[in-house]
DNA sequence: GCCGTTTTCGGCCCGACTGTTTTCAGTCG
């Protein structure tokens, strides 16, 4: 079983975690957290540097000790030091860090006084009264702790960027309309555009006396109030989420913007900076000594420490801060930079519009062209198109476009990767298309290897333009199939094959280190909606979003060309 | 455990809110 990088990462977090618990060095502590960041983050895989002899320590945050560790997790899948722990104070134990209120002392002293273990044990203590007699303890704290237990995974864990994006924006109007408020921002991993969010982090700058905290918990979506102050509050909505509310006045608002939007290994990384520096960065604005030198603009701060502006989908701390230095940043693509879609369905298949319906919401977002590619015949659940079915729709979309303005359909085809690496179609019509996207929608469970060459050979095939999906993941539901994804992308350049950034919400697929890594290595992308109904088409923006995080600039990206440049661009 | 034009030791980002305290530790972002 190979070891990737997620798993390296997660025993690096488990590893941190327990050594909180312990009371260990907390630069240790974070020590091993940078390591899971550093590591999750990379573009290719830990076990194929290895395998090359790479040096480790080349990376931030990785020493001797830890890079000799990665490589113990890769030979063995696991890790001495943490069974040692594990062992030691019990694995279960970091569970209860998710509980609400708890933290690694509390969670230490529970297990030291009490013995308990795991949230079992937890819920009995408490429910015998015995964790109010703790020190540090209380009865409130006891309530919280059974309250937070006793709820059923209520807003746990992340939900889709565009799951949260409703209750964002109509928070956001709320708080607009109410008296004395200046600006409303939604910062956070929101702002970023990361494909999940924990949480929502809203930032509102305002005269003195707006009553913009008592608004905020009065919100008709608020379910429960955690806390109250008078700059910071947060509440649970019905829907589960999190939100934050931070107020701040406007000579601030740049630097709170900077400090709430993140993430927060950038922010830490331009306070490093700033310190040495002799500056002081936090929410309210850049000090030097006692004196405030900047803060009103996210801009000033960035030039407090010498760097350009940065944009939010690059604060990572992913090497955005060392391009800055050297004004090396892209100019990330924008939602306008795009000029059509190349991956939409019709009610041939499993879409839900005609294609006239389909032309015309994509007229309406002042596209040159939309490629209308339903699925082949081996999808049978979507009713998929064979070859004579095909020819039908060809000949729909010819007349089509004869009687279209300001528009083009592209004549095309969403064909399945059969299990040998064929395609669903015989090349006999597959020629007589303009677009050819290809994606593998079986055979998940194919071992990494004969997964990669049973895609590379369908690559092989002139008429495959685009992979669709390459990873097959759906956020929450489907792990991505095992596959290189370094060697297909190295493979679509040396074929001038295009890989697709898939925009549907739980897709997202490719993720931002891919793309990142495409950009890389020189491979074209292509953002995609897979409309399946006309109002799909607006999911691009969370492909712009995706695409920005991944570095992507508009000339990375090949739906960004006039119809004409995309043609010879699609003839191999 | 990492890191270094203040280098091989001694640093390592910053503030708000809550509950338990009687001046602050723990948690959270």
């Amino acid at each position: 079983m190979p070891v990737h990088n997620v798993d390296i990462a997660r025993i690096f977090e488990q590893i941190g975690d327990l050594l909180e618990i312990e009371d260990a060095n907390p630069f240790r502590v974070r020590a091993y957290r940078n390591a899971a960041r550093t590591v999750s983050s990379m573009g290719r895989e830990a076990a194929d540097l290895i395998a090359e002899n790479e040096d480790l320590t080349s990376l931030a945050g990785i020493g001797k000790d830890l890079a000799g560790k990665i490589k113990t997790i890769v030979e063995t899948g696991t890790l001495p030091l943490l069974e040692e722990l594990e062992k030691g104070i019990g694995g279960e134990l970091t569970t209860l860090l998710d509980v609400e209120g708890l933290g690694p002392k509390r969670v230490a002293i529970l297990h030291k006084e009490l013995g308990i273990n795991d949230r079992k044990g937890l819920i009995k203590a408490a429910e015998a009264g015995k964790v109010r007699e703790l020190s540090g303890f209380g009865r409130k704290t006891e309530q919280k702790i059974l309250e937070d237990l006793g709820r059923v995974k209520e807003g746990r864990g992340r939900i889709l960027l565009a799951e949260a994006e409703p209750s964002a924006e109509s928070y956001r109007d709320y708080l607009k309309k109410v008296e004395g408020v200046k600006e409303v921002t939604v910062a956070g991993s929101y702002r970023r555009r990361r494909e999940t969010v924990g949480d929502l982090d809203i930032l509102v700058s305002c005269t003195k006396n707006s009553p913009v905290m008592e608004k905020f918990a009065a919100y008709e979506e608020v379910a429960r109030i955690i806390s109250k102050g008078d700059t910071r509050s947060t509440v649970v909505l019905h829907s589960g989420l999190h939100v934050d509310l931070r107020v701040l006045p406007e000579a601030s608002y740049g630097a709170a913007l900077h400090y709430f939007t993140g993430s927060k290994a950038h922010n830490i990384a331009v306070r490093k900076i700033g310190v040495s520096g002799g500056l002081k960065i936090n929410e309210y604005g850049v000090y030097k000594g006692k004196k405030k030198v900047a803060g009103a603009t996210e801009r000033e701060v960035y030039a407090k420490v010498d760097l350009p502006y940065i944009e939010p989908e690059l604060r990572e701390d992913r090497g955005e801060i060392e391009a800055a230095r050297n004004n090396a940043l892209p100019e990330l693509i924008t939602l306008a930079d795009i000029k059509g879609d190349l991956h939409s369905h019709t009610n041939a298949t499993d879409g839900k519009n005609t294609i006239e319906e389909m032309a015309q919401a994509a007229k309406e977002l002042d596209y040159e062209y939309l490629a209308v590619t339903d699925h082949s015949r081996r999808v049978t659940v979507a009713n998929g198109l064979d070859e004579g079915r095909l020819r039908e729709q060809m000949g729909k979309i010819d007349a089509l476009n004869e009687k279209l303005s300001g528009i083009s359909l592209l004549k095309g085809i969403e064909v399945d990767i059969l299990s040998d690496g064929k395609l669903d179609l015989p090349d006999s019509v597959l020629r007589d298309l303009d677009i050819v996207v290809c994606s593998v929608h079986s055979k998940f469970n194919l071992a990494g290897d004969e997964q990669t060459e049973r895609i590379i050979r369908a690559m092989d095939n002139k008429y495959f333009n685009i992979l669709a999906h390459p990873s097959g993941r759906m956020l929450g539901k489907r792990q991505p199939y095992e596959v290189d994804m370094e060697r297909l992308m190295r493979a679509a350049k040396e074929r001038g094959v295009f890989l697709e950034l898939n925009s549907q919400p739980e897709r997202m697929d490719l993720t931002d280190i891919q793309l990142k890594s495409a950009k890389e290595i020189g491979v074209g992308v292509v953002i995609s909606t897979d409309a399946h109904w006309g109002t799909n088409l607006n999911y691009m923006r969370f492909g712009i979003g995706q695409a920005r995080r991944g570095w992507l600039a508009a000339d990375d990206v090949v739906n960004t060309r006039s119809l004409a440049e995309l043609r010879r661009l699609l003839k191999r």
